[in-house]
DNA sequence: GCAATGACGCTCT
DNA sequence: CAGAGCGCCATTG
């Protein structure tokens, strides 16, 4: 009894970990100088329609990933962080850092920037 | 266990 | 074009 109901756990565990990794997978994948969408990375992980999925698991990334977090923003193309708090600077400083430009309304032209795979 | 809350997005006014 | 409504579902209090 003990050995199975681990088991369960451990296979929730594994589960939410695929998801996430996945997710990961995608977002390794979008070349400097351009963006994705939440939606967009959601749906190329192969679960449309579950873009605060990827939200969550970038939320979950620990300090220090390599993972380029900072290359997803939402669909019209703004960042979805406080653009007060530090992680929203930061993720638009990294942005321009590698070219990507924000138009007057502090929103990225996808129609420029936004990754064709 | 249940309600509220998001690193979202699409549709309909 | 802006805003409300709704679906989505892991997390949190």
């Amino acid at each position: 009894l003990e050995t199975v109901n681990s088991k369960r756990i451990h296979d929730a565990f594994m589960k939410k970990n695929t998801i996430d990794s996945r997710i990961i997978a995608i977002v390794n994948r979008i070349p400097r100088g351009k963006v994705a969408t939440y939606g967009q990375v959601a749906r190329l992980a192969g679960m449309p329609g579950h873009a605060r999925l990827t939200g969550y698991a970038l939320h979950r990334l620990p300090d220090g990933s390599k993972v380029p977090w900072h290359r997803v923003v939402n669909a019209k193309g703004g960042i979805s962080l406080g653009a007060d708090s530090f992680a929203g600077s930061l993720q638009r400083a990294l942005l321009e850092s590698e070219g990507v430009a924000f138009n007057i309304r502090n929103a990225i032209p996808l129609n420029r920037y936004q990754w064709k795979k």
